[in-house]
DNA sequence: ATCATTTGGTTTATAATTTAAACTAGTCTA
DNA sequence: TAGACTAGTTTAAATTATAAACCAAATGAT
């Protein structure tokens, strides 16, 4: 049956999601490794990982890797809860 | 393995996506129907039904009915397409 | 050495979208 | 005939998304 659950509106959006989606599947990804995946420009990318960090859904450290900024970002617990449970809204959407 | 085709813009709304979920399980639904299912207030369904409607994806039939007026929507088969693939895009951003 | 280019980002300005409050138009009830 | 209700639409403000422009430092070419 469907059932429309509110889907959080900081994961329902493509790049955001798309992130989100990436950290879910590896222990650490950089700003370039996001960048080359989701295809997005760096401005874009960089305003839309801001918006998870301060949710808290992300966890950024900055450094510098031989010589260069270096911005290493993982999903937190709260992300992963956040993720799991859009992903169960949707699927009321989707009646899968 | 992840992968972000694009997600159609049109769709990827909450109300939206559940206005065609709805849809798409019934042979038609009425603005009533739609609202009391959705829980939407009645300006945004009908600012959102205009949009589907506009893009082909929805069609909509406006009577009276018992002296009132009555507005039918269907999805169309352009508005099944969409949603199908939708769907499918949907899925390499969850790993389903 | 210096000028151009590249890396790795952030800021900002615009454009597009979302949303609900306000409005319209007509009906029913007493 | 006044008030309340039905069935919507329009509008206007607020939020969001996006990419172009910007920045600082590092590297490469001459």
């Amino acid at each position: 049956m469907l059932d429309f659950k509110q889907l959080d509106p900081l994961l329902h959006n493509q790049l955001r999601l798309a992130i989100v989606s990436l950290l879910m599947n590896v222990e650490e990804g950089d700003f370039s490794f996001l960048l080359e995946k989701t295809k997005a420009t760096k401005g874009n990318l960089s305003a839309q990982l801001t918006k998870l960090k301060d949710a808290g859904y992300v966890e950024v450290e900055k450094s510098f890797k031989n010589n260069y900024p270096h911005t290493s970002c993982r999903i937190s617990k709260k992300g992963i809860n956040a993720f799991e449970q859009y992903v169960e809204a949707l699927k009321g959407y989707l009646d899968l």
